[in-house]
DNA sequence: ATCACTTGAGATAACGTTATCCCGGAGCTT
DNA sequence: AAGCTCCGGGATAACGTTATCTCAAGTGAT
């Protein structure tokens, strides 16, 4: 009796019943040596595990999902995959750590991709979300939510629903920023940030405004909340250059660079300080101040708060504050008299 | 008759049968409305999309997916999450314009995560695979794509089986490099780059060396490849140094980055081509000249090898190379009487 | 020697979909 | 008007797992 291979294509995978067929055994007996149940025999357990190797048996987990009713995979929605992404990186790093794989979407800033992304995630029955809002309203989740999925918002808050958040401490990073630049003699100090329909954009926009009013300082043609453009950052340097401006704090990394760009050999004439931490910040010359966000604490606290909703559902929801700190690298301790 | 509707706690997530139900239609029926199937009366549709709504129905495409017997989803593993990564984003690009999802996983340049994290991904029966191999054998695949699964190499080819890759022209790139510095004046360029047991490192140090061979300039002290730690950067910048060296081409962006965090403000006294563009690679100064591989390209390949290798398992595998680019900003054009 | 009791292993029913098959009725031809 | 096709829609069986239940055999106590 000759068994007719098909030596071209792919050969149909094995599944468990094949293996308990090969391994002379019981379906079930299959699933407990995988899923390493001690109550199979030992002589068993050795006859099945061969079978396995033999047919390199490999388990279906859409199956094994689908029957335990838990996926083990948490989604995680950010802005891109791109550029660099220390918080997701700390978020794959926590979820690992509690034995949760993760899956990485990126939603281009884009709200509608957002949507469509999140709830592709739904789709598969992800055990929870972590989310970097970018849609004014999120009542698309409000079902899901409502159905028991966990949800958390990083670095912005979800607006049209009640969901656990972690956010930095703007306020306290642009006051160290602000405290940084004043320590070190300035008084006419500029703010070049986000559009304050952003919610990191209006914080910090705010956090800087009140710096200014606690320190007597003048307002007038000093805060410049608004889109990030090219143009726009040109006309803001040079109206804050004409006011006198002799410090500058910019709201985010993309703001940060684009007004290092434009600034080209001039950088060293304007004492700045950068929201947000960048890979290369040091090697700039001068080397750029940042306030940094603690991206490894983020995304533990992400998950922390993810798992602690899973284990109980009804819990008050929560924001959590991240401190950041000031990494002082040279731009920021530029003095007044140095800048011209 | 009073429905008792528990008010805390998720209330169980609607399926296709309560559907159904509520609409009063057969369970295919609502399968039919859900995959838009035309043979549908127009009356049932309404009445079923009404029950779908009410009930918040969102398909779990788990199950979808077991019935249908394809993931629509590829997996990607790729060195780093945290880090810029331009290949993985354009290779997410490419994949959801063939209506493909990416499952994204890092491997920390880690053998044991890569073999981890890839065999993770078959187990969710993803429709192809992606890797920027690390391990030195990739045996373990072997199984896998007997099976039937679409696997392509990113960047390096995988060693110990036999599957498409895509890869830069590494030698078009180190040439163009060397004779950017060699039209510059330079008779004595350095090179300073990964181990040779890497793929890259190796194809791109033996690039180098059939350059300096075709010259006729000077070998001896001038190549470097090695492991990737800033003591042997040190060493080897102080050896050019003292060899007399005007020049240098860097192999990759990790080593161009350290070899600029040491240089410091001394970058400008030796004319640098870095292999790899990374960002803000503009604002340094002087702004850095880089081979810049054509990421948008491997990316768009990479996904159109997989999709031709599941229409046609049985065609021969290919390894397809991806011109690279230089891009001149400065740091290449310094003469040598400049250096110093 | 009989009986509860433990232990190992199989039969069978889910999990939430889609595909195959089949049936009942409307509209057409002759 | 009877028979035919055609078409919308329902029953039912997979897909590959795990959980529940059942049962046979081996163990010790009386």
């Amino acid at each position: 009796m000759v068994e007719v291979s098909e030596q071209r294509g792919p050969r149909k995978r094995a599944t468990m019943l094949d293996v308990a067929a090969a391994a002379g055994v019981g379906l079930r007996t299959v699933s407990r040596v995988v899923n390493a149940d001690p109550t199979v025999g030992s002589h068993l357990v050795s006859r099945v595990q061969a079978a396995i190797a033999d047919l390199d048996y490999v388990p279906d987990e859409r199956a094994q999902q689908l029957r335990r009713g838990r996926s083990g995979t948490i989604g995680a929605a950010v802005r891109n995959l791109a550029d660099a992404h220390p918080v997701l990186d700390a978020v794959d790093r926590a979820a690992r750590a509690e034995q949760l794989a993760l899956l990485a979407v990126s939603t281009d800033d884009d709200e509608d991709r957002e949507r469509e992304a999140v709830l592709a995630m739904c789709r598969r029955r992800v055990d929870g979300l972590v989310i970097e809002p970018i849609g004014l309203r999120h009542d698309y989740l409000a079902a899901e939510i409502d159905a028991g999925m966990p949800v958390v918002a990083v670095d912005r808050p979800a607006a049209g629903i009640a969901v656990d958040a972690v956010i930095s401490d703007n306020a306290s990073g642009i006051g160290m920023a602000y405290r940084q630049l004043a320590v070190h003699g300035h008084h006419r100090i500029g703010y070049l940030g986000d559009d304050e329909r952003i919610f990191t954009g209006r914080e910090r926009a705010a956090a800087f405004r009140a710096c200014v009013a606690a320190g007597g300082g003048p307002l007038d043609g000093m805060v410049h909340p608004g889109p990030l453009s090219a143009a726009r950052i040109t006309a803001v340097l040079d109206g804050l250059r004409r006011a006198g401006a002799t410090a500058l704090i910019t709201g985010n990394a993309e703001t940060t660079i684009e007004v290092l760009r434009q600034l080209g050999p001039d950088a060293g004439r304007l004492a700045m300080i950068g929201f947000d931490d960048f890979p290369l910040a040091d090697i700039l010359r001068p080397a750029l101040t940042v306030v940094a966000q603690d991206s490894r604490q983020i995304g533990a606290v992400a998950i922390d708060l993810l798992v602690k909703r899973t284990a109980d559902p009804a819990r008050p929801v929560q924001t959590v504050t991240v401190p950041t700190e000031l990494i002082p690298r040279g731009s920021g301790e530029i003095r007044p008299e140095e800048v011209g």
